[in-house]
DNA sequence: CTTAACTCAAACAGAGTTGTTCAACTTATC
DNA sequence: GATAAGTTGAACAACTCTGTTTGAGTTAAG
């Protein structure tokens, strides 16, 4: 019951990140992150044996370094997430004009959203709402700050609520994902679909 | 295994309609469907115990009216997108300005999309992509059919695919009915932000 | 009021899951 | 090459879910 937001590391048990991990180890873990990814992705109630099949793995080795189907997902999340957020700081968030800003964001975090929605999407439902809500929470706000000065900026429309755009954002972007998934969208074709649509749903009236 | 579409009604195993059912039946069906409708809607993992219970029925007599979860989900699909798919004829789909009829469209099916947007998310992860398909495709091909009409006439934008401007739609819907369910718009609310969104992103730049 | 339709609780079989323990084996690392 | 860290399959307990059967009880309909 109690959350174990230990974040970034993988240590299942121990509750000092005691010292450096075995070659070996290290290596099973970022096979087991990739292969749960993968699985995740085909199949959103993919249990640990087939994701320990996939990594390469034994099962016994896999609750080793990840105590409960939980903590796994939980960690695939925050580190796609993470990925996310350090684009957006390098982004610079509070630079140029605002919506230029969200287009390069948008243009460089597309290929780690793409290769990570359907992952996300599985890790969302059998998370606690909890949880997800502070996965999201940084990158939420900081879409919320760029949302915020692109509409004092006049760069984006103020007839509706800041959070509004940011879950249209977040919407649009889960469909262009889906589109490519469908194969209907090449990856380059759904980024320009997302990339103009966002503009004209942003844009001041 | 074999898909036992006989839409519409709810026979379990009966080939034939056979004759009238009996009306605490039919009673007890009603009081089914809208169980495992608001059940769904709170936990898309919902169980047949907990739907029956819900229902106010036994497990059995659950059983006996849908021969298996999956029966069930898509029944409740079926009669969620055909609701849709009549207030969709009766708007009138190929008359008026297009972005007109969208607008209408939109705004007389809201209160039945905001009403079963979660139950349809669950049926459309339990059921096989094949079926969930089979159930839209009414829906999907309408709303292209209308908006590569808006399209022709100019009142919505080409420089995109139609696919798109559809699965665009179909995002901004959800988005709206999870930030009602979320707490953070009235239904109302909600409405006016899609119709709004919906305008500025699909007109043509 | 009689019959056929319907309901129900309890109990069953079968399949899947999660997470743990054990005792032997392999591999990094110093 | 010794030792500690890491891996492994097998087997286990506990649980949840699905779908079925049984036999007795209830209720609508003619």
């Amino acid at each position: 019951m109690e959350s174990e937001h230990r974040s970034g590391a993988a240590n299942a048990r121990r509750g000092t990140p005691t010292h450096p991990r075995r070659a070996d180890a290290e290596r099973n873990i970022a096979a087991i992150l990739a292969a749960a990814t993968s699985c995740f992705a085909k199949n959103p109630n993919a249990s640990m044996t087939e994701i320990a099949a996939a990594a390469g793995v034994g099962r016994v080795t896999l609750y080793g370094h990840f105590s409960s189907r939980e903590a796994l997902l939980s960690e695939l999340m925050e580190r796609a997430l993470s990925e996310v957020a350090t684009v957006l700081e390098a982004t610079g968030l509070d630079e140029g004009p605002a919506d230029e800003t969200l287009r390069t964001f948008i243009r460089s975090s597309w290929q780690l959203l793409d290769r990570n929605l359907r992952m996300l999407h599985a890790a969302r439902r059998a998370l606690p709402a909890e949880a997800v809500h502070d996965h999201h929470v940084g990158i939420l706000s900081a879409m919320d700050r760029l949302i915020t000065r692109g509409r004092q900026e006049g760069a984006f429309r103020d007839d509706l609520p800041a959070h509004w755009l940011v879950s249209t954002v977040y919407a649009l972007v889960q469909a262009a994902g889906d589109q490519v998934e469908a194969g209907r969208f090449t990856s380059e074709e759904a980024l320009d679909a997302l990339d103009a649509t966002l503009a004209s749903a942003l844009r001041r009236p």
